[in-house]
DNA sequence: CATCAACTGTACACTACTGTCTAGATTCAA
DNA sequence: TTGAATCTAGACAGTAGTGTACAGTTGATG
């Protein structure tokens, strides 16, 4: 509860705002908790942000940003091949918890059109670098689409649904889950 | 919004509270939000529920009941061989978009713990239940837990994370799907 | 057709939150 | 060391929700 801090700098506000918003979703960021957790009143709140909506906008706007970065200015992920490629993305999304923010902002997108519009392009940015990959080991057409869906689906999915699985268990597995993901050495056996 | 409808049953109610739970997340199951869309004054409310987390908690029960049932309570499941048994859940979960809760559940499992347990619950039972099929198959250990999980992080995902892509195009892949999920004769070759 | 349970609206007191204002305290830099 | 920038507490009015009380209306059934 009451950090020792006399004072609150916007980035003290916005920490606190991030870890709320991953714990209890986007309805929990309110400026009378945010203020009681930094243990002060909220007053000051105003001062650094317009209102309680522009700061949700900011928290929004930081994590697509965030994100994709870890993807798209990554120079030493383009360097390694397809699979240790995909390996890294498992293991950096899982050793730094980044999908904890995901169901927040999932849950955010499904009340607020706007919000949607810019998780969908969050989502969109990750499926094209994840079906690039897929794509230089062959694949193509409604495989591909599936495989990169699927590889996706479970990052997203992961920290909230099991949340009480240890990590060392989940990393256990990534290897077996990018085998799958990305062998191509089996031919389609369609169920009817 | 004003349904014609001069009076409002318990099950009006609880129709109205499931809708917007589904649309909007549990924060949004508010006594006058109900009302407003059945077109009445809230009062009745009181008369059906006890309160306002009385109806949250049914909304749980009812959740958690009706999912898994549709698994252990269907004979037609049991008759199936494994790969159409997992054929025909996906197609269930879709045609009845019955993943369209699991992000609202999830969310207000994130804030609450009582529901947390709960819906841990419900998520073992389905991990059960494929990993069942699965080890039917032959697949065992690590290899059996992630590719249970893959699946159903998939069915979970899917409503919030593709609601943008429509249900024929989905459809599709679901063949494309129960192959990687289920496909044997590769053998792992494991990336470092 | 009378009656009783099932519902209705309206009104009230309460809580939690928002955003604004103001006067004052703290910090930092010249 | 002084002044400006940065932050603070506290008070205020406003909104939206909760649950309770109660008298009145509706509709199914004996």
């Amino acid at each position: 509860m009451g950090e020792r801090k006399k004072r609150a700098s916007r980035a003290d506000w916005f920490e606190v705002a991030l870890r709320v918003l991953a714990e209890d979703g986007v309805q929990a960021v309110k400026v009378e908790r945010l203020a009681r957790e930094l243990g002060i009143a909220r007053s000051g709140f105003y001062w650094h942000f317009k209102s309680r909506e522009d700061l949700r906008k900011q928290l929004l706007d930081y994590w697509a940003h965030e994100y994709t970065e870890i993807l798209s200015d990554n120079p030493e992920l383009r360097t390694l091949d397809p699979r240790a490629r995909l390996t890294r993305i498992a293991e950096t999304v899982l050793e730094h918890g980044l999908s904890q923010y995901d169901l927040s902002y999932l849950a955010w997108a499904s009340i607020d059109v706007g919000v949607a519009r810019q998780v969908r392009k969050v989502i969109d940015t990750r499926l094209d670098y994840i079906q690039a990959a897929l794509a230089e080991l062959g694949f193509e057409g409604q495989e591909l689409e599936m495989r990169s869906r699927t590889f996706v689906a479970y990052e997203m999915a992961q920290a909230s649904l099991y949340a009480h699985t240890s990590k060392r268990k989940l990393r256990g597995l990534i290897p077996y889950r990018i085998a799958m993901i990305t062998e191509s050495r089996w031919k389609f056996q369609l169920v009817s």
